[in-house]
DNA sequence: CAGTACGTACAGTTTTTTCTGTACGCGTTA
DNA sequence: TAACGCGTACAGAAAAAACTGTACGTACTG
């Protein structure tokens, strides 16, 4: 074998890993590949470069680029004398993982909390009124007690979030054991 | 509108903000709701019970539970007398993140660093490698370089998910701001 | 030792997602 | 201003997944 292939394979075997291993987050295997060779190139790449590059439509090109920008895990190039735009991976995983969780998280706090503090003063109520039947008065202060907790756990979450994106968490977890 | 009405209104909003909050990292919004139904219930349910509530089929509800016993986000429970098994969801919502993130991560950990390392072999013998074509030669070192940082950062996400298992996280981050 | 209850493997169906090709709007070029 | 190149909206096709019902192995029950 000579040295071109294997260079192919050893880069291949990574894309795949990095593929499966962002998949656990939901994020589809082919968006994971396009990562991947992004990851691996030196350049940023033009929607037909990657459409050549795994051999798929330049429409997914463009729906799984736009997919990555959203997650700040690839960024828009530019460069002079270009018309096409030019993408290329971040290649500062650190920056990555805390961009691709600090976007879920918030999301997911901001889906929860919303819900939960909806639900609670609805229940708050509930359990005000003199004429809730006493079953449903018993069980909706147990779930006061429930949404209580869970809206301190997502202060706790925010406050991880913003110990991500303040950097703070490498005071604690330092780059270099 | 009557109370049990509302206390179902209220718990139905929460358990589809959990649904969507899970749907965000790749959990399928049918597992989502069976752990925010069990999640609302007193004690632990059936298979069965599980049917019944959500209206789904007994297969569904078995591989479901699964998903979630894998996730460590329900737990087995036994109690005299009942034949069944009886499963409830995990009510510390600390201990969930903990156990979900520290499960994908290391997964997602083990996946890219035997991959990495393998191919980090093999581009270091495609370096030492007389014969090898200079552009080639050339190639192979960035992307040694790149590989070399990525498990300098999975080394420091291992250590996050010790600081998570261990709850060291809760001195840096605590619960009660 | 039947008979029954339970959970799940498996195959088939339905639903959802992913992917592609065409068509179009916009901006650049000649 | 016409012609071209670019990225993407959209509709349909292909692929994947979620879900169901049946069937079966195992473990209790009488």
């Amino acid at each position: 074998m000579n040295g071109e292939k294997k260079l192919e394979h050893a880069r291949e075997r990574v894309i795949e890993a990095i593929s499966q291993n962002m998949n656990l987050y939901g994020v589809t295997e082919s968006i994971g590949r396009l990562y991947g060779a992004l990851y691996f190139q030196e350049g940023p790449l033009t929607l037909d470069e990657m459409k050549d590059e795994l051999g798929m439509s330049k429409t997914s090109m463009s729906t799984s680029v736009r997919s990555l920008l959203e997650l700040k895990m690839v960024g828009k190039v530019w460069k002079k004398g270009v018309r096409k735009d030019l993408y290329q991976a971040e290649p500062d995983w650190y920056q990555t993982f805390i961009d691709f969780f600090s976007i879920k998280w918030r999301t997911g706090i901001s889906i929860n909390v919303s819900a939960m503090e909806k639900s609670l003063a609805e229940l708050q109520s509930l359990v005000e009124d003199e004429g809730t039947d006493s079953k449903v008065h018993a069980e909706a202060k147990q779930d006061i007690e429930k949404l209580t907790d869970a809206l301190e756990y997502y202060d706790w979450l925010n406050r991880l979030v913003d110990s991500f994106e303040s950097k703070e968490i490498f005071n604690y977890i330092p780059k270099n054991s």
